[in-house]
DNA sequence: CCAGCTACTCACCGATTGGTGACAGCGGGG
DNA sequence: CCCCGCTGTCACCAATCGGTGAGTAGCTGG
């Protein structure tokens, strides 16, 4: 899946000469993205750059500034793809839950963050990128990002509405950043605050103080 | 305070020649440390290096290598100065305070822990670094950075103990997570899952939740 | 068949990086 | 006294970075 875009002629049989790129523009677009996604996600921001971009996608770096107009549009095309994010993540049985409360609704919504997070290393990349940088360039990102995780978040919760006295865009912010930030420590270093976060059953823990906090506050 | 190792020679008068260090090896390697701690505070682990410390103490980066062994244990030294972390942070009234619950301790540090942070640069970049690569570097500054972190908590508990029936453990972890999340993402973008957090206002409606969340969990 | 457009590659630029070896100047102990 | 060691400086190295200009290879319409 990695190297699909990385098309080769078909050199006939012994395949001698220098094995050439064929010549289709939107396969290697396509291609220099993948590429940018992949080396973002696997090896995050620290090395991430148009020689090395343009190395994964084995292409030329000239490309991706004709065809982006160099890194900055590329990071942009990337956060235009974040978008297909929600509809991925969105689990089928959504609609047919049994969600009572908000209580209800906060809790499932958190766990499933949790494993929406814990499953996708890219994403993860982005969330430490917007936390370590605030270049333009990350900016931009941090708003498709943040974006498409208000428009999951409000896709899941339908018409439920949050109690009276309780000021639950604050109290969501604070759980959310803790589900953010255990998975990027356990991304990291395999653990957060003293509590390891590497088997199931260590995050069988964390899940479970989460509902349970989830829980104190609404109910 | 920045450039106070940096001493230069009584050129007499007017000063003509090429002005020169004092040959002092603990002024220098004093110079050496302080550079790389307000360098990574205030420019973060991106342009963290040999040639920017040393530009930024004034000093060839010949003497890094010669003092500190290069770059990782110059890093090594800074991390055994974070053990000093510890003793700034406790509060005078600390043992004076009427902390008769286990809630009430917690709800008092969630918010020690939160301005804490919120007025330490160098303990936020370290957090944000930790979060973001996971070098043999960077595990040393994270190891002693949750060494003293544990260290203060252990410090401000005293000898209360956690209510039974509830992973104290795992529901702190995830408080904490919150709390570091909240400030990192605060001291990059302004917010955090859609909360603004720049002014004092917001701030205190983050404390609010922050309060609201332990007392939830620990009554 | 050739002109022209497009996709693509290559070679080069200056700047900066981490890292090393050689050298200069001061100061104290023989 | 001179010499040696310590402190600090400088020059240089290969590698890599982002960025650009020029040139090549293949398809297509006249």
């Amino acid at each position: 899946m990695l190297n699909e875009a990385v098309i080769l002629e078909n050199s006939p049989g012994t395949g001698e000469g220098p094995e050439r790129r064929v010549r289709d523009r939107g396969a290697t677009e396509r291609a220099i993205i993948v590429a940018a996604k992949g080396l973002l996600a696997e090896e995050g921001f620290q090395n991430f750059g148009i020689n090395a971009v343009a190395r994964r996608a084995g292409c030329d770096k000239q490309l991706i500034y004709r065809y982006y107009g160099g890194l900055d549009g590329l990071v942009e095309a990337i956060g235009a793809d974040l978008g297909t994010w929600v509809k991925d993540r969105i689990p089928e049985d959504a609609g047919g839950m049994f969600l009572l409360t908000y209580g209800d609704l906060m809790e499932r919504l958190s766990l499933l963050l949790l494993d929406a997070l814990r499953n996708d290393p890219l994403m993860r990349r982005i969330l430490a990128w917007e936390i370590s940088e605030n270049t333009e360039q990350v900016r931009r990102l941090s708003e498709a990002r943040s974006k498409a995780l208000a428009l999951w978040l409000e896709r899941m919760r339908g018409s439920l509405a949050p109690p009276k006295g309780v000021d639950a865009a604050a109290v969501n912010a604070v759980v959310i950043a803790a589900i953010q930030h255990l998975v990027l420590a356990a991304a990291a270093g395999g653990q957060c605050a003293g509590l390891s976060l590497k088997t199931p059953k260590d995050w069988e823990k964390a899940a479970t103080a989460l509902k349970r906090i989830v829980r104190g506050i609404y109910g």
